[in-house]
DNA sequence: CGAGATTTTGAAAAATTTCAACATTCGTGG
DNA sequence: CCACGAATGTTGAAATTTTTCAAAATCTCG
């Protein structure tokens, strides 16, 4: 794959110096204890920022996909894990400290902030098909609101974001798919079918 | 009781024309829908912020004790609602813009997210005694650390706060009260007697 | 093509919700 | 200050949903 720098370089934004990193899949792009300093804006791949408990259940608090912004802390520790899903491009943004640079951060969290707020409305409250018809519909959204989306993820990722097991996101896709809402092209591509059936159920 | 207007307007910043507002049990403080251009700051009192669906399932994203700023939206459009719980006053903090401004906002809007990144493994992975033992825990850290904490809230609103019906609240305050990890001296004082132990069920 | 990893499916177990009844608490008016 | 009634909370039992454990199927990639 030919990857044209110049594109980037020129969407930098005035942040100060902004260097491309490339990360694996699986790559860990920070942890939770490190410092922190930086903002990280997604080139293109995906990212998975993660929580876990003492006994290693996870929770995936979001996924970012090319163009979002992740990395915001509230001091100067990660609470967080973060990690390429895939083969991804990050630019790393450093923070400066000044007025302008908060007025250009505060919506960026903000954004990110009000999905996490209605992420919670869906683990708190919705059961399993609802919650797969949302990501869905989520995922769908951001990439342009396509009927044709690609999950740049595992079940297990599936699963760790929405708070259910494997074996009920797979238990959710199935009845989907039976009952003619969605298609699966192999696992990772979905054409949603019936597009108001689906925004329906995710409420 | 006697309100101590004085002490409160020395707490204001120089944020602007901060009027206190006082508001009853139950009321709204602004609604899903409506415009937003302010942030609120709690005076004395407790406030809930949530979403609902569209069946009426509602979850609480957050609960704001005296001190706590909440408010904060993505655009100018409010995307939850806010209720007083109990008898509160509030500081409504007209947004000006700037740069300066952003830069005090952000440390609070961080705080907000963060909060919220860790209430989604709550939500997402944790079972109901475990979720009541954060909440617990959370609640004390947020009114000093005392062992003797006050419940401003329902079990209605914890259940709907922590993702539970308000039987298995109480099932699970059953448990931890038979364990001997807490008692209860009325339904909302709850003294804390094996901080411990409910420190590590929160994990 | 084949081996390992991932996903799907099935059946039983566990956790939570629902529905119903009972208990307790709180606020108000006598 | 007590008693009453409504609101809130607790408990029990059955129903439902999700998880767990196990096995089979499918996919991916070298």
């Amino acid at each position: 794959m030919t990857i044209h720098l110049t594109a980037f370089h020129q969407q930098a934004d005035r942040m100060a110096p902004a260097p491309l990193a490339f990360f694996a899949p699986g790559e860990e792009i920070y942890a939770q204890g490190e410092r922190c300093g930086s903002l990280y804006r997604v080139e293109f791949g995906a990212v998975r920022v993660y929580r876990l408990l003492a006994d290693g259940r996870r929770q995936i608090s979001a996924f970012y996909l090319a163009g979002e912004t992740f990395g915001f802390e509230a001091d100067d520790t990660h609470h967080f894990f973060a990690e390429a899903i895939n083969a991804t491009g990050i630019q790393v943004l450093r923070k400066a400290h000044g007025a302008n640079l908060a007025s250009e951060l505060l919506p960026l969290a903000l954004q990110v902030l009000v999905r996490a707020q209605e992420h919670m409305l869906v683990l708190g409250r919705q059961n399993a098909v609802e919650r797969i018809a949302v990501f869905l519909t989520e995922m769908s959204e951001r990439q342009g609101g396509l009927r044709l989306i690609e999950l740049p993820m595992s079940r297990t990722d599936i699963g760790d974001y929405l708070g259910l097991t494997i074996e009920t996101v797979s238990r959710a896709f199935t009845k989907l798919k039976q009952s003619g809402v969605i298609k699966l092209q192999g696992l990772r591509n979905v054409e949603i079918v019936k597009w108001q059936v689906l925004s329906d159920m995710a409420s």
